[in-house]
DNA sequence: CTATCATTCAATCAATCACTTGAATGATCT
DNA sequence: AGATCATTCAAGTGATTGATTGAATGATAG
């Protein structure tokens, strides 16, 4: 209590910041963003172990970013705030604005200059609506039984080349994964215009779509 | 190259919220809201040795949050894009809904319970354009000098006992200083109101005000 | 009450960071 | 060209972080 009140409060701001400075965590928080999750879940879908999931989790915790709860033997983390992920987002257009490696690292994702600019999630609504557009859901198959938008098909891109005979030469073809740190999308829509289909990304993905408060269509367990 | 993508954009991520993740810098990019200022400037309004000082702008360089440029001797740095001051923004949204340690140390500043509301820009500037406002400065002369509301007042923490006697008692006082991050504002509202003064904080700071677009009127060098 | 399981804590190590000090750069002025 | 000044680099120190391992906690089921 010694310091200044002025240091102290920029120390809180910067713990905030710093919870959010290592790529681990960043994986978890975008885990979240989908929804609550367990320790073990985050820690197999992250390719962390258990232990380290867990010290990540609190620091995340001690910054306020994550809630936990008990449910059982098992404890459950949720995102605090939707304002998180408003401020992961704001993290990356800062990123891709000011950092010449981040759109280096994007145009070899796309496969040159020739990527098309994302649709909106509106303008997806509105095809969807009409029936003029194909939906593909590139995450994997749990995450898609989880919630997806209604009517995509799933394929992880792995999986992309084996249902590509099934798509419609000249069908118009939105990907979308789990968000704007997801790069699935991105190397889906990739491989689908080197096949020569009419691919697009989606603007974001579920947790933004759920955010705008549009369907999602759950699997039954 | 050889990890992967989605990694590597992480890391980018990483780094520019690493670049926050520091009080030193985030006090060094505050002072860069207001305006480019060169190394030794910087280093004396922050209380940073300049070696310090310099090696903290590197790395607030690398992370592409400023930018510099040469002139004569001197090394001048300024913020490389106005979304920067939108995530340090979000950066203490975040903490002030999520930190209960933020909310405490923000009452001690203000004294307690009673604090007012803050008075948003559109506000004072309606208030301003009818005269029934007195606004009060509370940075540096200097900083003052470099750009200020046109009619305001200018007296740091220290010199504010000295221009009670000036003020109505019954004056309505608008307080503001370097923007959200800056505790001046709040701890001279919570001084005049122990006067019994009518005294409130302007929401947001110079840098926000001039975001706006509204006058700010410049001492003759 | 004991066994079991998911999670967290504790101890450790290598790596990185913040800060200090003193020397090196790079542009100006005489 | 040499002197001067602001800034940056380089090296060293103490503190912190991320990851690993193994033990401890805490809630449930028998």
């Amino acid at each position: 209590m010694s310091i200044s009140p002025k240091l102290a409060l920029l120390e809180e701001y910067a713990l905030v910041a710093r919870a959010l400075s290592a790529p681990a965590r960043l994986m978890i928080l975008e885990q979240l963003a989908q929804g609550e999750r367990g320790v073990e879940a985050l820690a197999e879908k992250t390719g962390l172990t258990i232990a380290n999931c867990s010290q990540h989790l609190q620091q995340l915790r001690r910054a306020g970013l994550v809630t936990s709860r008990r449910e059982g033997k098992a404890v459950i983390y949720r995102l605090t705030d939707a304002k998180t992920l408003d401020l992961m987002d704001l993290l990356r257009i800062v990123a891709e604005r000011n950092l010449a490696q981040v759109e280096r690292i994007l145009r070899g994702l796309s496969g040159g200059e020739d990527a098309p600019e994302p649709v909106s999630r509106t303008d997806l609504a509105a095809r969807l609506a009409e029936g003029s557009v194909t939906v593909l859901d590139v995450r994997p198959a749990d995450e898609f039984a989880a919630g997806h938008i209604p009517g995509a098909l799933n394929a992880t891109l792995a999986q992309l080349e084996q249902i590509l005979p099934t798509l419609a030469p000249d069908a118009e073809i939105v990907a979308y994964c789990r968000g704007p740190y997801c790069v699935y999308a991105h190397q889906a829509v990739a491989t689908l215009r080197r096949y020569g289909l009419n691919a697009r990304r989606l603007d974001g993905g579920l947790p933004e779509w759920r955010e705008d408060g549009r369907p999602v269509l759950i699997d039954a367990g």
